[in-house]
DNA sequence: GTAATATTTCGATATATGGCGAATTATCGA
DNA sequence: TCGATAATTCGCCATATATCGAAATATTAC
């Protein structure tokens, strides 16, 4: 019951769930994720913490990134069967329709041009002294 | 996305989730729900009216007393495809056997002895006077 | 080694949520 | 009609949550 209701609190945030749904197919970085969502760095990493301690997602820290990714078969069966049931419900979603859109463009573009985005007020302001 | 959001939510509380499971094979009036989950009823009253305002249960007035029974064909599939999801995860959790238990014992008494339990202590004192 | 980048952690804030008791509404029974 | 009962609404409080920006940590690049 404790896991169900932690697994439940986890995707009951539409933020959340649309992480989730973004990584049906494909294993993503957080700055992709930031730039997908936007929303603050430091917001999307807390995001990824609840799904992560609610045992739907994991990290894979890859040289200076960390991607995240489903878990697989090691998933609590609460978390298995409430993300089979989340793509299914949401795909009919408008929003899935639109991530999942700007997704396949963000994929096209270099990680070098799409991270460090969030970034550039800061880094004008910077380079501009 | 609204629906399944607001869905998700609804059932992302552990008493609320209890109450949707105590529906299952029966429909139970609200102070027998007070008495299930040993809450004050005005906040069983609000954890109805949030199942309710998403979907899952709907309200059938009975002389004095309010009924309340899961929706039927009628809800929105997410609602009915969590539902049937809760039903299979859930049955395992200690608690759903508990409050089966409890109901079995709450539905043999009849219901002028359960209700008025809850302002028992305040009838006590008043008639006490 | 220093600067830039990627991510997380921390601290703050605004809002949402779950709980209660008191007051209100509606219905039943004597 | 009046008192008791069932349920909801309202007002309040404590806690949880979503968000941000700043600071800390780690890694790569020059």
């Amino acid at each position: 019951m404790r896991t169900l209701i932690h697994a439940l609190k986890a995707i009951a945030d539409p933020n959340r769930l649309r992480i989730l749904l973004a990584l049906r197919d494909r294993s993503l970085c957080v700055c992709q994720m930031v730039a997908l969502l936007e929303l603050a760095p430091s917001t999307v990493s807390k995001h990824l913490a609840v799904l992560d301690h609610a045992g739907f997602i994991q990290a894979q820290k890859e040289g200076r990134w960390i991607f995240y990714r489903r878990v697989g078969r090691e998933a609590p069966v609460e978390v298995r069967r409430l993300t089979a049931l989340m793509d299914r419900l949401a795909s009919a979603s408008l929003q899935t329709a639109k991530d999942q859109k700007r997704l396949a463009k963000l994929l096209q573009s270099k990680r070098e041009d799409l991270c460090g985005r969030y970034y550039a007020s800061k880094a004008a302001t910077v380079s501009s002294l």
